[in-house]
DNA sequence: CATTTCACCTGGTGGC
DNA sequence: TGCCACCAGGTGAAAT
């Protein structure tokens, strides 16, 4: 479900349940897959330590540790969603979901007991605890959509010849855009998913750029995309497909236009775009 | 190195 | 209703 604004969705919905409390208990399930860290050292990293602060970095929620409240960050816990994954605030006693993965149990002062509970059907999703003590600190590979600038935007692409929407999904060039808001930039910005991306004109370049951050911000303003299942860390649908142009709107009259929106393949990925807005 | 393809999973949907 | 092929918000390894 999640790109960028999903998980900053989640991130900062998390951060206001959670941020302060203590783990006093961590269960974690028995299937390899979600966890990057082994189970064992996971557990134990977790357990005992305080949430100091949670946030997002490219598509990753970053959970910064400490051994006390007042105490330094000494550890971080990654999430990474994959295609289905939802990280969710709960009472203890909530009903457990399938593919429940993790249940960590929190406790702080005043607050009522709750769990933080990582959900993830397809497991396609990734936790990792990072000991700063040993290792360094966790660092998305490409630069952050929301605030590059747009001399760094544009050189990011220089002299790449595959496609633009290809070069957008990239995370080592650009952290946290997935294929909604390829798409729907694309279209913001009036220009052809299978453009090659080295070939974009400067205008183009800037157009999309704008386009990106547009989209990007907007989207957080509505919670996020809620295209399936995709839910908050408090079980809340986001309102940003009320606004997609294109993505998932084959065979629908543009929003411009009028002509029919075209699905094809780029990247692997479906791609859609309105073939009179973009050139 | 740059780029493309595919496997990894489960569940929902639409066609027959 | 039932079965099945196909598709899905992501990514990283393998192939080209």
């Amino acid at each position: 479900m999640p790109e960028l604004p999903e998980v900053e969705t989640v991130a900062s919905g998390v951060h206001e349940r959670v941020a302060g409390d203590r783990v006093v208990e961590v269960w974690l399930g028995s299937y390899r897959e979600p966890f990057k860290t082994p189970p064992q050292r996971l557990a134990r990293g977790l357990e005992g330590r305080v949430f100091r602060s949670i946030h997002r970095t490219g598509k990753h929620i970053v959970c910064e540790l400490a051994e006390s409240a007042g105490g330094d960050v000494s550890a971080q816990w990654i999430v990474h969603l994959g295609m289905t994954g939802r990280l969710l605030v709960t009472t203890p006693d909530a009903p457990v979901e399938p593919h429940t993965h993790a249940r960590l149990r929190l406790k702080s002062g005043q607050k009522a007991e709750r769990e933080l509970r990582f959900v993830d059907p397809r497991r396609f999703g990734r936790l990792e605890l990072r000991d700063l003590r040993r290792e360094a600190a966790f660092t998305a590979p490409g630069v952050e959509p929301l605030t590059v600038a747009l001399e760094d935007f544009a050189a990011l692409f220089h002299g790449r010849k595959l496609a633009i929407k290809a070069a957008l999904l990239n995370q080592s060039l650009l952290s946290g855009v997935g294929n909604i808001y390829a798409d729907e930039s694309l279209f913001r910005a009036g220009i052809r998913p299978r453009r090659q991306a080295g070939r974009l004109r400067r205008d183009e370049l800037a157009r999309l750029h704008a386009a990106l951050q547009q989209v990007l911000r907007h989207a957080i303003e509505l919670g996020g995309s809620s295209v399936s299942d995709y839910v908050d860390a408090n079980g809340v649908r986001g309102f940003f497909q009320l606004e997609h142009c294109v993505y998932q709107r084959k065979g629908e009259p543009c929003r411009t236009c009028g002509t029919l929106i075209r699905k094809i393949i780029v990247a692997g990925r479906g791609t859609h775009y309105c073939p009179h807005c973009q050139r």
